[in-house]
DNA sequence: ATCAAGTCTGGAACTTGTTCTAGATTAGCG
DNA sequence: CGCTAATCTAGAACAAGTTCCAGACTTGAT
């Protein structure tokens, strides 16, 4: 059940292999000044120059700034989940094993602190134009945490528990950025959300 | 046990009577503008032009826009809280009370959903330099969830619970605002990171 | 190879948030 | 009252996202 092909290719009518270069010329010079200086050292224009493209080709391919960096999310959410696919959490319940799986991307988006927070402000700034892109963010996000819980078949509770974790994630994500809370706080609220997935766990016991 | 001095006005020198009426001029139109056309429509050559002042005496109230409507957010939910406090929740537990005080916020946003949307947006992508501000909008929040749940002394457990119930709720009222999650899905999430209060329930049995 | 349609480029132009300036008003004070 | 500092106004100017355009270049089909 790979979904490779899904994700990274909604609708769109196939590029050619040049267009697919230029995609990714883009997208990498979004991360890399993302990386540099955060959401606002984002520029379209300096995007555009980077990755050798003029303007209008930039906004072919991405229809805004968010639009890019939400891509960019996708593209980063990617390698994550492969990464994690390689190497699952070791924790015993369902709960230890997602705090950890969010712990781990957590510190992953502590090492590149100014693309965490291009990506995560365009995430929640973006306007219903977006949604299909955001959508497949938390398609992907969800995904994720539903791996770490080892599940295969979710009751409709255990996925109410992912939605919250997700929101929590997403908005403890934002404090951290804007300065207001610590790390530690942060670590604080992912195990604290984390306990609703053993309130939620059916009558039997939860072990893959 | 009053408190409205000190949520109103933080640290700044005392306004004389007209300033006060500009000041709040502007945050009627900026509210006024926002109830129209969202986040996009609070246009700061309008807000001014509206509130009878130049466009630099506004930028001298409110340094930016997200500044104006974070401020804006803590004048609605002064107003809000003040409603809460003459009609407080009449449910059982304090779970209970919670879930049915944010849905009772909820409904209020819902008559203006436009308001919302800047309100929320400008909340979510507030950087560093808004923290002070963004922080009081928090507090305020956060004082009205444990009016809710009626304590005077919560354990560190239970205000983490309401650090989540924070999160959720706020990211919940985005994806509300972006199209991606109906007002049942809200309500859902809503009730779901509620039952985190049980949970937290210090040496009490916990039945829902 | 050639034509038509679609794509890309360079650059100007427009929009809206933000900053700056020079001059008028106002507030507080002796 | 008359002075001084702070504040306010009108408007220009600047910055970055977005749109638009004319001309050059691919691409795909005949």
């Amino acid at each position: 059940m790979t979904a490779e092909a899904k994700a990274a290719t909604p609708a769109t009518p196939p590029l050619t292999e040049r267009q697919e270069a230029r995609r990714r010329r883009i997208l990498h010079a979004s991360a890399q000044l993302a990386s540099r200086g955060g959401f606002d050292a984002v520029q379209m224009r300096e995007v555009a120059e980077a990755a050798g493209v003029a303007l209008g080709t930039l906004y072919r391919y991405f229809p805004s700034k968010i639009h890019l960096l939400v891509a960019t999310m996708q593209d980063q959410l990617q390698h994550l989940h492969g990464t994690l696919r390689k190497h699952p959490p070791s924790g015993a319940g369902s709960a230890e094993r997602v705090a950890e799986t969010l712990m781990r991307a957590f510190r992953a988006l502590q090492r590149e602190p100014h693309l965490a927070d291009a990506m995560v402000r365009a995430l929640t700034f973006a306007d219903r134009s977006v949604s299909p892109e955001v959508d497949t963010v938390s398609r992907q996000t969800t995904a994720i945490i539903l791996d770490a819980m080892g599940l295969e078949h979710p009751t409709p509770e255990q996925l109410s528990a992912v939605r919250v974790i997700e929101h929590t994630w997403h908005s403890a994500l934002i404090t951290w950025l804007s300065g207001r809370a610590s790390i530690a706080q942060v670590k604080i609220d992912i195990e604290t959300v984390c306990k609703l997935i053993d309130l939620t766990a059916p009558t039997k016991s939860q072990r893959p």
